[in-house]
DNA sequence: ACTTTATGTATCGCATAGCGACATATTGCT
DNA sequence: AGCAATATGTCGCTATGCGATACATAAAGT
């Protein structure tokens, strides 16, 4: 990523986004987020633990620790039926948002 | 706008992007992105004049006063070269931003 | 045996940038 | 005189990404 500034807000609807499909832990959000992006967006951890407690605290995600013999322990969130609100919401905001910037930068459909 | 924090880091490549087509001053560029965007992107006066004294900084934009009767004193701005040479940086930075961020979040071509 | 890499969660403190509120000044309309 | 629009400018608050650091376990490399 070049312009750190550019993310800020943008993690949110990532982070939503992803564990609309499947409850998911920390690192692997991380791992995710960099792998189908193809490396253009990376999120480094003491962005993203602070940002799950803040998703958490609102009820938009809901977190458990799973345990396993060989593993360490795990923090799965699940995206809650109020977090599923949010997200189309933030789906919204982001289309308005991206189309917004591509129409006044003068750049195509993007 | 809803989301402050999603505006962060696009707002040099509005400003330079609209620059790109003719010198403009301060207000008129607050105005016009207002207008353009059809409301949903605003830059308040407490971000933009900071934002352009940082840009002519760097030497991306070039001001001058321009004094006219009947009228305030204008700060117009112009484009520089290295400035034009950002620009086209910045607009593939948000092309791949923009794309990465609709693949992941599930959204079509934006 | 030792080191590195990967996995996994966690926190401190810094840097950045948008903006509400406020300030100042000129012009035109009522 | 009063008010809106135009035009530039600044203080202080707030939000958030992240470098650095920390801790713990397991697998892979040398």
């Amino acid at each position: 990523m070049l312009d750190r500034e550019l993310k800020k807000g943008s993690a949110e609807l990532l982070i939503l986004s992803l564990l609309e499909a499947q409850p998911r832990h920390g690192y692997d959000l991380s791992k995710l987020i960099e792998a189908r992006s193809g490396g253009v967006l990376t999120f480094r951890v003491a962005s993203l633990y602070p940002l799950l407690y803040r998703l958490e605290k609102r009820g938009w995600i809901q977190g458990r620790w799973i345990e396993k013999a060989g593993l360490r322990r795990r923090r799965y969130y699940k995206l809650t039926s109020v977090g599923a609100n949010v997200l189309a919401s933030q789906r919204d905001t982001w289309k308005e948002f991206a189309q917004a910037i591509s129409r006044i930068a003068g750049l195509e459909s993007v």
